[in-house]
DNA sequence: TAGCTTATTGCGAAAAATTTGCAATAAGGA
DNA sequence: TCCTTATTGCAAATTTTTCGCAATAAGCTA
């Protein structure tokens, strides 16, 4: 379970679970999209103070727990590929909609050849798309 | 020359040349990575006003003129294609050096193939890379 | 289960980042 | 050179993020 493996990270670390941490963790779990960190202030404010919230985004980054996705105007944050499946964001600029999608083999290719052509050692990448969607167009 | 063009934009919209549009202009047009913003009020402060950054590039982002770039932890700013050929980046998580570099014909399919298959139209994407760079491994 | 240690929280306030109103300035057309 | 008005600098307001510290509670031990 995809909560367990939250709790163990967190206990081999020695941090305690709490229901602050856990409501947070639950929030980004169950967002079908990318979150602002104010969209996490305001969504949790009836129980967790703004402090906490930020205390523990730098938390759940530094843990690898969460990374940020940077599309749009501002940055948002969401699961990482940890716990959630390795995926990028085709945003609509019109209605806003995000439509997360795997990559390709070709693109895995891609980035070895870039990787090799300049003997830089890939830890991580991220592909975000802009546009209209079928809707809007 | 890329300055007139610039220059042109700018009275097609009824838009000043000012000095400090052109001091922040040629500042990001003369750095070799892109900057943030604070990076730009600080270079600048001599001259400009804190103000005086912010909105101009507010109006450069609307204008086209720039662009965000999400490398590393905070967004930076670079001259947007119309202004400097289209690129991707690499950033060394270690030293920090930043390299461009241009896309290959693989990658524009796949853009393509990806396009089509989810009937979206694609007017802007972006490819970040973090790991480390052949001196730092 | 009760007790103990200490990580974590909430709160209030500080610091940093970004925005705004307005009078003074200067770009650029007449 | 004069005039109109876009733009700037300055000071202050707002918004966002960080911090110190006392109160709280997670998780271990007996
Ligand atoms: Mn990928
Ligand atoms: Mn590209
Ligand atoms: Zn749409
Ligand atoms: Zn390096």
């Amino acid at each position: 379970m995809i909560g367990e493996k939250f709790k163990t990270l967190l206990s081999k670390n020695n941090l305690r679970l709490t229901s602050e941490r856990m409501r947070l963790f639950n929030e980004l779990k169950d967002s079908p999209a990318p979150l602002t960190i104010n969209n996490l202030v305001k969504r949790t404010s009836d129980t967790l103070d703004q402090s906490t919230v930020y205390r523990n985004l730098d938390l759940f980054e530094e843990l690898g727990v969460t990374h940020r996705v940077y599309t749009g105007w501002k940055y948002k944050v969401e699961l990482s590929d940890s716990f959630k499946s390795h995926h990028h964001h085709m945003l609509c600029s019109n209605c806003g909609v995000v439509i997360e999608f795997h990559e390709s083999k070709e693109l895995i290719k891609d980035l070895d050849r870039i990787s090799k052509k300049y003997s830089f050692n890939i830890s991580n990448h991220s592909l975000e798309i802009t546009g209209t969607c079928s809707n809007c167009s």
